[in-house]
RNA sequence: GGAGAGAUGACUGAGUGGCCGAAAGUAGCAGUUUGCUAAACUGCCGUAUGGGAAACUGUACCGAGGGUUCGAAUCCCUCUCUCUCCGCCA
């Protein structure tokens, strides 16, 4: 969430960057502007109290002490009339805090200067374009087709075993998925990511740390005897991995890479659009995570953009980046950046990776926060950034690589797979 | 799943009702000194939040939440987690 600090300091700029999303956000900042003040004021008579009541507890102290019993009891009668006191303005603070909170809760991450305003994902703008238009047959098959032809994913199982949008790959399919994510995660070693690997399973103070809650509670897998979710992610676990936590400012920048499976409901989706490998339920994503210092984060995001269109590049697709305008962002996002890769035969773009700038919004929430020079604990920034997505790039390295032999694997897949050819 | 023990600051660990926001040690930071790859000594060294230009000061926090009490790290209740033993098991 926003820092108070930056709503206090910078309420006009806050409501304008807000704006970019294509709502007015001015009600709720002024809503919360009245909170914050109510609240302080509610504090400060609360802590006049209570203040008052230590020292009365104090002074029984010493009266019991020196053997003044009755003396000690006639006070008692001045700190129970502020007990009651106290308990009121407790209840009212405690309310005070809980609709900030809720109110801030709502609203989303303030987008940077480099965001335009804008509505829909057409006024996204186009940064940077790579590669050259596939040459396959005049008879070439979409994706669903050549995982059929060639044995490679077999949907109608996953039917069975588990329901709609979990596939199970067979054969050469399952080589590539490990292929895929063994290249992926080197090539993020290479980059100087440091690897872990995180539950899939996280808590509640998770979700709501890295901002999946409460504002995407029905997009995710929710086991509800034991209150746990289902990763959407791997930015949920790692990113939490630093959740209360005071880094020294020699650790940072830290640089995390993890590969997990990711489960999303994807709640009311349907359609052409969704077919195969397009939009699943579960899928599997290489994820890198950044934490760095707050005047270093864009030249972070930079170096993320760098290596996804590295890996882009090795791989042969063609692809472009866009800037995400103000209404395509994500809740917690301040800057993204999404990576669509050509599909040759269904002749689309398929989003394949969005990187992020987080600034201080996750941060606020995770409460991770670094030691500076002179003593003072400050936010950190919070980046991600997928390393890439993998089911909409099998779907690309199908269909824009097939042949009439078969299908032909990029070159730096080979030794991964064992087999240059399917 | 059963039985027992426990949760204190970056870490180890003392503290069973007021003298405790918390001993001591370690680590860290600053300095002094001796010299050699380290040691000794001195000082500083939790977080959040309110007020204040600042110095400073109020409040809260000893796993979380509630209760008893004039007063709770300390007593009571609930929950969560950890450890040990047993059971089960990749």
């Amino acid at each position: 969430m926003l820092t108070l600090q930056a709503i206090r300091n910078n309420t006009q700029e806050i409501i304008d960057r807000l704006a970019k999303r294509g709502h007015d956000r001015s009600g709720d900042i002024q809503e919360v502007l009245r909170l914050d003040e109510q609240k302080r004021a509610s504090q400060t008579s609360l802590e006049q109290k209570l203040a008052a009541s230590n020292n009365i507890a104090k002074e029984i102290g010493d009266l019991f002490k020196a053997g003044k019993k009755d003396e000690a009891d006639a006070r008692k009668e001045e700190s129970a009339v502020l007990k009651e006191q106290i308990k009121g303005l407790e209840t009212e603070l405690a309310e005070l805090e809980e609709q900030l909170k809720q109110k801030m809760y709502e609203i989303p991450n303030a987008p940077s200067e480099q965001v335009k305003y804008g509505k829909t994902p057409e006024e996204n703008e186009t940064v940077f374009e790579w590669g050259t238009e596939p040459v396959i047959p005049a008879d070439a098959k979409p994706h669903w087709d050549l995982t059929t032809q060639y044995k490679l994913v077999d949907f109608e199982l996953g039917n069975k075993i588990t329901g709609a949008g979990f596939p199970v790959y067979t054969g050469k399919g399952a080589r590539l998925q490990r292929a895929l994510i063994n290249f992926f995660l080197d090539e993020a070693l290479k980059a100087g990511y440091y690897e872990v690997q995180p539950p899939i399973f996280v808590n509640e103070a998770s979700g709501y740390g890295t901002g999946q809650l409460p504002d995407k509670e029905g997009q995710m897998y929710h086991s509800t005897i034991d209150n746990l979710y289902a990763i959407p992610t791997a930015e949920v676990p790692i990113t939490n991995i630093y959740r209360d936590v005071i880094l020294r400012e020699d650790e940072l920048p830290i640089k995390n890479v993890g590969y997990t499976p990711c489960f999303r409901r994807e709640a009311g989706s349907y359609g052409s659009h969704v077919r195969g490998l397009n939009r699943l339920h579960q899928f599997d994503k290489v994820e890198i995570v950044q934490i760095s210092k707050p005047e270093n984060s864009y030249e972070a995001l930079e170096g993320m953009l760098e290596h996804v269109k590295g890996l882009m590049q090795k791989l042969g697709l063609k692809f472009r980046i866009l800037r995400l305008c103000g209404g395509d962002m994500g809740f917690a996002s301040a800057l993204t950046y999404d990576f669509e890769a050509w599909s040759g035969a269904q002749q689309k773009w398929l989003e394949v990776s969005s990187t992020s700038n987080f600034e201080t919004f996750q941060a606020n929430r995770l409460k991770c926060r670094y030691k500076t020079k002179d003593g003072k604990n400050e936010l950190v920034h919070t980046l991600n950034g997928s390393a890439l997505a993998l089911p909409r790039i099998v779907a690309c390295l199908l269909e824009n690589n097939q042949d009439e032999n078969g299908i032909k694997m990029p070159e730096c897949l080979h030794s991964y797979l064992g087999f240059d050819r399917i």
